[in-house]
RNA sequence: CGGUUUUACUUACUAA
């Protein structure tokens, strides 16, 4: 819908004697970000202020988030700016919602300078914070930095997180430096923190992308008796491995596993 | 502290 259609829901609601309160402009907001139409969402926010609603850090964190997947991280942050300015205070939402948005924009180094404003002022990094920290260098193809973030999480008791060590399985295998991917997988097994179907994904995806169908099936093998069920995402990843190597009947064996 | 809203990791295809 768009935000006239809304305003006549709106109205109708308010005639029954109900008013929409912060929630429901939250859950409003969050819809429209959804659909990718921040624009709308930006004046459902004018259009709060203008009712007397007083938007809530939820209010500005989903705006925030939508602008950044809306590739509109400078205008996020302009947004953090503004809440500040009102008097509602950024939480770790905020901030971990900014970072992201600035790694996945590239932009890895703005986004270390965040989280230092962010500790300033007093909110620390969590799995969360590390996870996209470690994602973000992995992304620019920097493996080093990306191990010294997963080192720190580690000292600070974050780093036994799936989420965490996914994102650096990823890195390592993207760069086809499988043997310390597997190593970290052991490292998993060890510290109580099993891989997932993610991780095998992740593994998998690398190895078909370098070529290696035969280690990606064998994983395929291995993901069940770990206590992972193979999902959309594993059989979609090999059949496009086998593809890419023009062998194309495993492909569709593979496409006969499914059933 | 009755409930409801916000953030991180996985496949391919498609556009430039």
């Amino acid at each position: 819908g768009n935000v006239k259609e809304m305003k006549r829901l709106l109205a109708m609601v308010q005639s029954r004697g109900v008013s929409p309160n912060v929630f429901t402009y939250n859950i409003l907001i969050k819809g429209f970000c959804n659909e990718g139409k921040v624009q709308e969402a930006m004046i459902l926010l004018d259009e709060m202020v203008s009712v007397e609603l007083i938007p809530d850090v939820v209010t500005y964190n989903t705006l925030i988030n939508g602008l950044c997947k809306g590739h509109m991280v400078e205008e996020a942050k302009n947004l953090l700016g503004t809440m500040v300015r009102k008097g509602c205070m950024p939480d770790d939402f905020t901030y971990n919602t900014l970072i992201d948005g600035f790694c996945k924009a590239g932009m890895v180094q703005k986004a270390c300078d965040l989280l230092q404003d962010a500790m300033f002022k007093g909110i620390s990094p969590d799995q969360i914070t590390y996870s996209t920290l470690v994602n973000g260098f992995c992304e620019e193809g920097n493996l080093e930095r990306a191990t010294e973030v997963f080192d720190e999480a580690c000292k600070k008791g974050l780093g036994h997180n799936v989420i965490v060590y996914n994102a650096l399985v990823k890195g390592l295998s993207e760069q086809g430096l499988f043997p310390e991917a597997f190593e970290l997988v052991n490292k998993m097994l060890d510290s109580g923190c099993g891989p997932n179907i993610w991780t095998f994904n992740i593994l998998m995806s690398g190895l078909c992308k370098k070529g290696n169908l035969y280690h990606a099936e064998n994983l395929l093998n291995e993901a069940l008796p770990n206590g992972c069920t193979p999902d959309i995402f594993t059989f979609n990843t090999l059949i496009y491995g086998f593809c890419k190597i023009s062998k194309l009947d495993e492909a569709l064996k593979i496409i006969n596993k499914m059933r």
